[in-house]
DNA sequence: CTGAAAGCGCTAACAG
DNA sequence: CTGTTAGCGCTTTCAG
């Protein structure tokens, strides 16, 4: 811990005023002279311009934060990279805030909400579950703000969204072509925005397939909900499912447990694909077929609709979107030995 | 994005001074009817104190920040986790910034310098590579920094740290415990503090112990590394390793992966063990025996220590230590069927 | 090119 | 209990 100096320091030291400093620092209309003396008297103070005052001043931090709600979730930590990419070229500062405290929604309304401070100069949000306050709540909020995901239609802003139904119904015409007839959809959450979007993926593929399809929802889109309900599916009475088509990568990794803790050879027995494509899907074995969402993509792409509405504030709200990208892995491989075990 | 009020048209609302809106709000002595009028006129214009305006009065931001290098490491998930917890119960708020480009030790120095800037009131530091310069320029920095890790004896800085040392002994005496005589150890980078301490560790602990040693190094503390350097020990000419004590969690799950390319069974043939016991260690199959360094902990550690010299900075620096604890999963059974394949 | 001065929005003396 | 006033550190007119 060392002590600040503040410009009038570096003004007396430098021996002009502090509006010259100012200019000298800033690099505008200054004389050679003083900058020089301006220059070395800062070096020699350590001085460092104070980010509030700053702030105060210009009306803006400089900083754009992104506010997750889930940050165990790789797919955030990859958005998270794709949005600092273009952030930082910007000359902006990234902050990176947790909502997801147990409150969920209310989580993230409050966070708007402390948004309104004025802590940054832009937000990035993905939130798991939309409602008529949140999207009443983003357009009261005083700072430009992107959302990764799906707003009800004219919400009037900018969002970065990718057809997750159309990914699930990917990973479904896979299986049913690798001979899987009898499907069944792990799913997260249904009153969320992803888990609404992945059932219907889910239903409107198998609507024009000859397969047994079920739908089963877990308590949350982690591993260990997903295990837990891959077990009741997997241990159901009656002809037993071969495949499971999870609605993301964390759940589809709790059916591979699950099928372990049967027996059940993946891809022999069981098929099983995930969402997301994750770091997490060649970490397990067999490796996961998963669907790309390309989370980075959707990072950067947020990033970039912020910065220009940043730059500009009366453009028209922009809806972009990634398309799903299919990765087969050996997770899902076209039952190499049928009726194994 | 809407606008936003200030106390001015707050108090020009309520038809009272700025100060007594001002001390109204803050709960200070006012009467009742003022009070009142403040807060109706305060909700009427959805007033929210400018955090920047406050930050410049107060001398303080109500912000913390945690730096870290590598936020796709599960490890620094958790400890952030732990940050938060105690953070938020302070009422500070949180931001996470990631210095990990590839710049590494150049990114924490400019992310240190930039906290003189005053962003925040606190900094909570997990540093990988601790040179003089990185604390010299903690020391220069103006607000409490906490470090997570090692530093120089007599530094003067509030630190945890955990003996990791002696965890990698642990996991060294555990396998030779279970009859494993000719151990790897696969470390990352040895220039790096947990390369360096881990490293130390390993080699001590084999010094008085009936076993074959070798050392290796991948190129850094992931997977993909892990993999590769795994595949030349296990490789190698000459009488093959009967078990790899990786550095972390990733190497070993790197090493796990190898292990597989190889068709060698792990634990029959080799058995594997990780340190961070991260939430990695179990979704990979067989489940990884680690060492927990309990990550959670230690951020918790570091927000206390952080709070209370928030609160006086006059107080000693302190240094705390979390003990290294093994969890012995499937990847270190017992050579159950030994000599099999 | 430079200095004096105003003011961003807020809090905290200080008088009343 | 309340209003007036002085700044926090900085940028930016506005005159010189």
């Amino acid at each position: 811990m060392a002590h600040r100096a503040t410009l009038t320091q570096v003004a007396q030291r430098a021996g002009v005023s502090i509006a010259s400093a100012s200019r000298a620092l800033n690099g505008l209309v200054a004389s050679p002279a003083t900058v020089d003396k301006v220059r070395r008297a800062a070096d020699d103070l350590g001085y460092v311009p104070d980010a509030s005052a700053r702030a105060l001043k210009m009306g803006a931090t400089g900083q754009i934060t992104f506010a997750v709600d889930d940050i165990g979730n790789p797919v955030y930590v990859e958005m998270m990279t794709g949005v600092q990419e273009v952030v930082a070229a910007s000359g902006f500062r990234l902050q990176v805030t947790a909502t997801g405290g147990t409150r969920d929604v209310a989580d993230v309304l409050d966070l708007l909400r402390s948004m309104r401070r004025g802590y940054a100069d832009g937000l990035v949000l993905s939130p798991l579950r939309v409602t008529a306050e949140l999207v009443a709540e983003i357009a009261a909020t005083p700072i430009p703000v992107v959302v990764i995901g799906r707003l009800p239609d004219g919400a009037g802003v900018d969002t970065v969204m990718t057809d997750s139904a159309r990914g699930v119904a990917l990973a479904v015409e896979h299986l049913h072509a690798q001979g899987r007839r009898r499907i069944a959809f792990l799913n997260g959450p249904g009153d969320t925005t992803p888990g609404a979007a992945r059932r219907r993926g889910f239903d409107d593929a198998v609507a024009h397939l000859d397969v047994v399809a079920s739908t089963h929802e877990a308590a949350d889109f982690t591993m260990a909900a997903g295990r837990e309900a891959a077990h009741r599916i997997l241990t159901a009475a009656g002809r037993p499912v071969d495949a499971i088509v999870a609605a993301n990568d964390l759940l589809a990794i709790g059916a591979l447990h699950a099928a372990h803790d049967l027996g059940l050879d993946v891809p022999g027995r069981l098929a099983v694909t995930g969402v997301d494509d994750t770091s997490l899907a060649e970490i397990v074995h067999p490796p996961l077929t998963s669907v790309s969402l390309d989370s980075r993509r959707r990072g950067q792409l947020a990033a970039e609709l912020l910065t220009r509405r940043i730059e500009d504030p009366t453009r028209a709200p922009q809806v972009l979107s990634v398309p799903p990208l299919l990765h087969v892995r050996g997770s899902s491989a076209p039952t190499p030995q049928a009726g194994n075990r």
